[in-house]
DNA sequence: TTGTACGCGTTATCAC
DNA sequence: GTGATAACGCGTACAA
């Protein structure tokens, strides 16, 4: 900037009113600042523009695990809009390991971001310690924190499970194995709440025997899968608290060498871009990605410029069930072998 | 640390020094010094050591469409190395749109990333200049760009493709229809080239009526595939030059009515987790995705640390055929419908 | 309208 | 072993 000043015979302060408009300059310099610039091919430093600012025009992005296709959808949204509005974003992602995030969220907040967007992966308290203590302006995104009172943008989970959980009663069934997400995470309670209502609102008792735990990831879910698969009394239907999860549910019921929707039912949390390409046609609970995406990139940028109310604003999307081929009526369903 | 300075009655060089260990420090300083760094809570500010060391520990990444499973795959690990190693990494994707690009280019290195790790959507000569004109450790992932001579990991997209189109045409299928990723980039070119090499050894002449370009997204592959299934001498089989582009082939066999592979044989570049687990099993080219990211990301490393040989490295990996069972002999496949 | 000078928080260089 | 001080590049009072 100061070859600049040099080059065009006027002072950094001149030039800087031109680069930023903050101040009125006669149309001359103006023209003979431009034009050093580009003869110079001079670009204003953002570090220290930072420095002098107190703000990057970043925010940093933290989700669970982006190889899940749910959290990538969701990334992708609020990275275009970021983009269009002058934000950077940094991503960080912990495969949802717990002490990797506090490790991150820290590089983060060490980077200094002016925001924080995060799905985190459990409900750790050094975590939210951090994220207290920095604090920023912060959207929580699909699971929320207890205790951590910001602007957040989740699904009801609780509801949409309870539909498709009814949706499977209805077809008759009642022995329905349920392949739970990390009871560390609130979609991993809330869903499993929206299975439980589903259940008292039908009269039926819970049992401990039909759930398991996934931690949302495939190889767990197949695991979990299994225990249930082979017990002495199979459950004639499966529901995925995801979607990474339901693979593993049916990578199971493959190498057990039975078949869905013929030998058990299943259905699933998330939606696939494929899942009425490829058999069989899976029956899904759809969450308007697009939707929680573009909310929380605008509650963040309203927060960054500041024209949020105080309170922390909470939006509740609703989820839709996508009701395919992987469940079929209990009659058509052989009976369990002991 | 001015703060910490005047808590421990010492200057802010022997505070910078115990910070960083650049110099020796007497103990007892050394504890005092620590002791009001606790008490203050004080925190180094990097975008102030940014400016002095002109550094940012920050890597910019930027690719095509971060929606499709591969790139999604390569970024989590490239995000996972460079963790590790202490760098940050800014994300960028542009949808595979070529101006967005050159947008998001310039604001990664506006952010003064250290270094640049880019999955190219096109051959564009503005992204070429500015890269160029960047002068930063670069390194390319799956695409090249002409004429940009930098360390770079790709696959061998030629003989992948070579391979698969061979194994197609070993099951007795003469008209191979393939749906061709853009033409700018070089995955699209080399890939395209595989299957013409693979049409010459077999002395089959090449067909253009055969081709059809569907740049890499399902909707264009969809309208491709159209083309091809209802023109008047219907392809026995197609191949599919990426994952995206294969659901837009088996949505438009699905509304035509037809059946993969009962009525056409297909295949794919890009391998799926769930490929054997639904219906029809597709037969795909696996990338070695993890070790894309590694790689890409040592070599970015390498050079940011300076112990990288001065000519740019190219490493070129190799896929593997995953035959299952979307592909079969053309002898069980009914003629074509004039 | 324009220029000077200072401060943002660090680190490196040099005296002591 | 420790302290003073000059950069890093920018924005902005304040003075002219």
């Amino acid at each position: 900037m100061l070859d600049v000043a040099k080059a065009a015979n006027v002072s950094v302060a001149t030039v800087s009113a031109v680069i930023n408009g903050s101040a009125p300059v006669s149309p001359e310099l103006r023209s003979r600042i431009e034009e050093a610039i580009q003869v110079i091919g001079y670009k204003r430093n953002a570090i220290a523009r930072s420095l002098k600012l107190g703000t990057t025009r970043t925010v940093g992005l933290m989700v669970a695990d982006i190889t899940n296709p749910f959290f990538t959808d969701v990334v992708a949204v609020i990275q275009d809009v970021l983009h269009r509005a002058g934000y950077a974003v940094m991503l960080c992602c912990n495969d949802e390991d717990v002490e990797m995030q506090d490790e991150q969220i820290e590089l983060l907040i060490d980077r200094s971001v002016d925001g924080l967007i995060i799905a985190p992966a459990g409900d750790d308290e050094t975590l939210k310690r951090i994220i207290a203590g920095a604090n920023l302006p912060t959207v929580l995104i699909d699971r929320l924190l207890d205790g951590i009172d910001t602007d957040a943008v989740v699904l009801d989970n609780r509801r949409a499970v309870h539909d498709a959980t009814l949706y499977m009663l209805g077809l008759g069934h009642r022995r329905i194995g349920y392949i739970s997400g990390s009871l560390e995470t609130s979609t991993g309670r809330e869903r499993l709440a929206g299975y439980k209502a589903a259940l008292e609102a039908a009269k039926l008792p819970y049992e401990d025997d039909l759930v398991r735990i996934g931690n949302f990831r495939e190889k767990d879910a197949y695991k979990a899968t299994m225990q249930l698969l082979t017990s002495t009394e199979r459950p004639s239907a499966i529901f995925s608290a995801n979607n990474l999860m339901v693979i593993g549910v049916m990578k199971t019921i493959r190498d057990i060498g039975l078949k869905c929707p013929e030998d058990v039912s299943v259905a699933s949390f998330d939606d696939f871009p494929w899942a009425d390409v490829f058999q069989p046609h899976l029956t899904t609970i759809a969450q308007p990605v697009q939707a929680i995406g573009e909310q929380a990139a605008q509650l963040i940028l309203d927060r960054l410029s500041g024209k949020s109310p105080a309170a922390p604003r909470r939006l509740v999307l609703q989820g839709r069930l996508m009701i395919r081929e992987s469940c079929r009526p209990v009659s058509l369903t052989p009976r369990a072998i002991a």
